[in-house]
DNA sequence: TTTTATATTTAGATGAGTCTAAAAAATTTA
DNA sequence: TAAATTTTTTAGACTCATCTAAATATAAAA
């Protein structure tokens, strides 16, 4: 039986472990969890206990296999209830985040299973986010973002990088939401930042740092 | 704030004291929570501190407006998602207790309205129990039980007092659910047990006993 | 390679929630 | 009313998850 404050844990581990390709430290864990480093370090000592992960003292943790499932399972849980409120409640997509950490620990396979069926088995969250399969598979997406792409292009929002909510209302604003319609008209030499132009013909600025967050799919693309 | 823990303790108390219409033990509690009455103590001085109950050591507690509030919403939040699991992702009514258990703690008043709202703002949950609105105001429910009916009257189920997994699903094999229309055809003097017929004309035998925990209206009635 | 800085772990304490065993109060029975 | 029983509370200990402060190990700089 893995605790509430456990699966936290691990999902952390499992995140920071995939979105920076290597081994997690003590101090990454404690300012993603905001907590200390010693309460990670007491932690890692009984997820290592459990098996959960792999763990000796003064060396980067691991996480098992047993532990990853864990950790998907807690962010297949996560993604279809973020879709749900959105979908089916109304919740626009900056404000299911804190809703959706709660849910997440619902324990109950059957539930989330009825969930997924009920909600059509979605591929995809609110924020463009892969939501696994009950086999813990991830489906696949492109990985393009907006400032790789060339002048002239056709596209579509398919992701966010950064899923903050402060992110998502600022892009909100601008009338950008997934599934948004864009074509890029001209890049800026000087600072990279680009215009572009959705449906309704009007013309937006993105930053390259806002350019850098949107995860899009060319238009002709399935 | 409260913590789940206290939150199942007041939920406890609360309908302890509904039930009984009377004053909550030390005993009754620890019984219905499954736990020490020693653990009870520890926590009404901790509710007491919080002002959520009344409580002064050995005489029975009380609970307070804030208590209440707090307990009412939990039981508004528990039937809710009942009526979303059984409704909405086809579970049967003799599964969603434990479910619901841990649904009710979700926090979050906007969620609890709009998921009300989704639903359409149901009266009774799937054992016909009453949901209380956003302003914890329980809906009226007809309180004669099949037990107290006429021969030849024509009836339908609209709650049930014992909402136990094994009671349901015994229900369920005599094809009797809540909305099932009943004929009271002739009651057994020598141990109160009746003969009913369904819609489909099958005769149905009930015990006392399980009349007494079948709460009904007759069909005329809105 | 020694010194300095940073990262990590240990030691000891705290609070929530629980338990067992024993003491105290309340209630029932004789 | 006094004795016996039941109920309730206290005392002390345990686990989980956290903290601060101090100690130790590792990495970086001189």
């Amino acid at each position: 039986m893995t605790s509430l404050t456990e699966e936290n844990y691990l999902k952390a581990i499992y995140t920071l472990i995939q979105s920076a390709d290597r081994k997690a430290s003590t101090n990454e864990i404690a300012n993603r969890m905001e907590t200390k480093a010693s309460s990670v370090t007491d932690m890692l000592k009984r997820l290592n206990e459990k098996k959960l992960v792999n763990y000796e003292k003064y060396k980067t943790v691991k996480i098992t296999e047993k532990g990853k499932k864990v950790a998907v399972s807690i962010i297949r849980k996560h993604r279809l209830w973020e879709y749900f409120l959105v979908e089916n409640l109304n919740f626009g997509w900056d404000e299911v985040h804190d809703i959706a950490e709660q849910l997440e620990h619902i324990e109950s396979v059957e539930l989330t299973n009825k969930l997924d069926e009920f909600l059509g088995f979605p591929k995809f969250d609110p924020h463009g986010d892969p939501i696994p399969n009950n086999q813990g598979v991830f489906p696949r997406r492109e990985n393009q973002k907006l400032n790789e792409i060339d002048e002239g292009s056709t596209l579509i929002i398919i992701g966010v990088e950064d899923s903050s909510p402060s992110f998502l209302n600022f892009l909100s604003e601008m009338s950008i939401e997934l599934g948004t319609e864009l074509c890029l008209k001209t890049r800026n030499e000087f600072d990279n930042s680009m215009i572009v132009v959705n449906t309704k013909d009007q013309k937006i600025t993105l930053s390259q740092k806002v350019a850098s967050n949107l995860y899009i799919k060319f238009k002709n693309e399935k």
